[in-house]
DNA sequence: CTGAAAGCGCTAACAA
DNA sequence: TTGTTAGCGCTTTCAG
């Protein structure tokens, strides 16, 4: 096993070690650590004995500066706790994980300025790649993203200008598709519940196209109810039931998730309202961990698996310029579309 | 702005640009940026001015090989789908938001090969410390560690010995607390509903203590179904109505986490069993993401922000051999306990 | 308060 | 197939 000497502060290990140990210089034990160019399997061998048994880890510090070859991509998000990113790291993690690339996480918590201060931060490390969330930054990260010189992937959404490439959906789209959807199921009493947050672009982005949509309809959201804080069932519930006391006419809600959406949708139950036919529900973003829920919330699926994969790929294959956006899938569920069966009992 | 020459591959800028620009040694450059000596207001100013217009990035590769220095905290979970593992996080950043290092996240998917390749990589960083979830590594992660020679927090877990300080709850107590209060409730007929993962040992644990306290209680296990896969309220309904098939008389039912638990729930109350008069319930882990559901379902809080936060705490601190155990706090919900009213009305 | 020299631990490039 | 020599871009140390 490794040498314990007594408790003293030890060095860490260096090449230098691995190499008297096995009598090998030390650019042969960082070729053999490596598996660069062509090394005997006899000197392989007793390099390769020797690092383990002295417990030898690179530094990849010295190793990076000497190479300017860094394996790590910064990946920065707004969030963890937000079901939405994790899964979109699964994607990332997915495709990284056949190459040598590692990700590495910055929260931003959807403050521009901690933004600017992780991707410092995390462009100091001169990354391989930068896979961040959103399209819009400050002028300083702008900035800095574009002269890093690296693959930079903005992510999940498409409605702006981007830096270098891009993957995810349009958001605006997105919006319209759900009011278009929301129209044709014969629903006109439109309430909205959505988060207070004026920097989630991406939910404010839905609420425009959403309102445009219905507009072209001749309709208007006609009555709405924000919120801030995390996501939940309960806040839903809240939300729901203070609009629905505040506009007893809606027929339909739209929530800007679909935590809060799932939260309408029991309290709609708990006070026996018909749902879809006196009330039409619809949230944002797929989850399936509400899956088991009595009915299924209708919901706008954002492809974040395939964002993440395809945002990963772009990095790995160091392509630049690249613009992938996906296509939101409406699901219906079981909360909308069924108008017409509560118009035949009304 | 920054100065934007022709599209060619910029090299990154060095401290040696900055020092040309504003006319000042690299050395003054460095102590400015760093905020390190005395250095006049004019010349600071200079420099600040230069850094900025060129958009200069520091090369902490370089610095914290010169330093041998790094700022970064290796933070090692096997998963960012499972929601525990987020608000451990939040917990840890929060902490070291008040300090210069940096949290970096490595995930390991339950797999103990897994653990070993992303602590390997991570040590090759040079961390100041290490947060890594459990108590349980192979030989190799375990040497690792104890010869990183850096601070070294093991969380979530405190059955075993821990490598250096280590800050969670007892699984098996925990199981074991859940175990008394479901005799103390009058429930004999125990169900048990669970992952199937061998490599879960803080659920294997919690399983341990839980049939280990009803054994004393000369109760025992009455059935049980397992699975795999993500927790979801569909798998937890399905569990529920196989395993209430298979048996139904149990009277109580414990599951491994709130997410199948909720699904429990929700099954037992479609299916019109009077909960917790017929049949009481309890999940793990006190998830609030499911507070607005009809019943709160009765949990046992692991005190995953508090953990968090020690163990970043300890880290900042450059603390070692640190013992924190926190109590696993028992919800009663509204799932648990209410025996004797059904028995009156029976 | 400022600067010059040395070197962190590794790898590119070349030599043997 | 193996070894030698220079740095990578910074910071430490010491001198002015």
């Amino acid at each position: 096993m490794t040498d314990h000497s007594p408790d003293e502060a030890r060095r860490p290990l260096t090449l230098r070690d691995v190499s008297e140990a096995s009598g090998v210089s030390e650019m042969t034990v960082s070729r053999v650590l490596r598996n660069r160019g062509d090394v005997s399997q006899a000197t392989r061998a007793k390099v390769l004995e020797a690092a383990r048994s002295l417990g030898y880890v690179p530094n990849k510090i010295a190793g990076a500066l000497a190479s300017s070859r860094v394996n790590l991509v910064a990946v920065i998000i707004p969030s963890l706790s937000n079901m939405v990113f994790p899964e979109v790291m699964t994607g990332i993690s997915e495709v990284l994980d056949d190459t040598d690339l590692q990700p590495v996480v910055g929260v931003t918590n959807y403050r521009p300025e901690q933004e600017e201060k992780v991707l410092y931060e995390m462009l100091s490390w001169r990354p391989s790649g930068v896979i961040i969330a959103g399209i819009e930054h400050s002028d300083a990260s702008r900035a800095m993203l574009a002269s890093a010189g690296i693959p930079v992937v903005e992510i999940m959404d498409t409605d702006g200008r981007p830096i270098d490439s891009v993957v995810g959906i349009s958001h605006r789209r997105a919006g319209r598709e759900m009011a278009k959807a929301i129209v044709k199921g014969g629903y006109t009493k439109i309430g909205f519940l959505g988060t207070k947050m004026p920097l989630d672009h991406r939910a404010r982005k839905r609420f425009e196209g959403f309102t445009e949509a219905l507009a072209k309809a001749g309709l208007e959201v006609h009555d709405q109810e924000f919120y801030s804080g995390g996501s939940a069932l309960s806040k839903g519930r809240e939300m729901t039931a203070a609009l629905l006391e505040r506009s007893p006419k809606l027929d339909f809600l739209y929530f800007s998730n679909d935590m809060i959406g799932a939260g309408g949708l029991l309290y709609c139950r708990d006070t026996g309202i018909d749902v879809p036919g006196r009330m039409g529900l619809a949230g944002f973003n797929g989850i399936d961990l509400l899956d088991g829920l009595p009915q299924k919330l209708a919901t706008m699926d954002a492809g974040r698996l395939d964002t993440g994969r395809a945002a990963a790929r772009i990095i790995a294959e160091g392509r630049h310029g690249e613009r992938i956006e996906l296509t939101p899938r409406l699901e219906f569920g079981d909360t909308l579309g069924r108008k017409t069966v509560f118009d035949a009992e009304d």
